[in-house]
DNA sequence: TGAACATATGATAATATATTCATATGAACA
DNA sequence: TGTTCATATGAATATATTATCATATGTTCA
């Protein structure tokens, strides 16, 4: 699989090509990442899988919070998990996630 | 100025060196992202500069709605405006908007 | 089996957010 | 100047979202 390019040429295309009832769901991906909890789930599990209790440990939240939302970035297909024993171990999905916040760490930067 | 690059390696580095701190602005950022009006504003704002009474025509809403998000997309630098006349001209800021929107429709196509 | 542990989930309360309504500000021009 | 048009904004209401609390589910192991 080569690897993708998005130069501003191929962003436009994408951006123009996007019909109006698309950026509904666009906007429910998005929520998903505007919130700091789930986002630190997010940054956590850079560095590497974790199971719920770690999660927690990481960010220094009560576990039935961190369950919650780890439920709704599942639903959005940010995080998946594998069970381990009495544990689910949690992972990035993909690489979009990735992407999507260095783009946004980008932007405040400037 | 050179194209920039966005490929894996340099995405892991920016995250890798992001400070946990910065996390809640860049939550506050993707909130911005994560309503569906000020999306299609933002999308409507693509296919050039409009004044608010042509958003409102737009998107078919309110003169005031659409004002109030104008307002919170501005404050996040995401949409600028120039005075002319009577009128408000706005359009979009810089060109993350669109890189994070095309990155946020990849995500969800997949 | 039953106790201990790990996680998930339903209900509630607290908080945040968006839209509407009413009104204010400011420019253009008769 | 006063009227109209364009936009901005404050207050209030309706809705959505998050964390907490209580409890349920499921796994391991004595």
């Amino acid at each position: 699989m080569p690897e993708k390019r998005y130069d501003k040429r191929h962003i436009e295309h994408m951006i123009a090509d996007m019909p109006e009832n698309e950026l509904s769901d666009l906007a429910d991906l998005f929520k998903v990442f505007g919130d700091s909890t789930r986002l630190r789930i997010m940054y956590s599990l850079f560095r590497g899988e974790k199971n719920v209790t770690e999660i927690c440990e990481a960010l220094g939240m009560e576990q039935s919070a961190v369950s919650h939302q780890l439920r709704v970035l599942k639903a959005n297909k940010l995080v998946s998990l594998r069970k381990e024993g009495k544990s689910s171990v949690y992972f990035l999905a993909d690489d979009h996630v990735k992407t999507i916040i260095a783009m946004g760490k980008e932007h405040i930067e400037e």
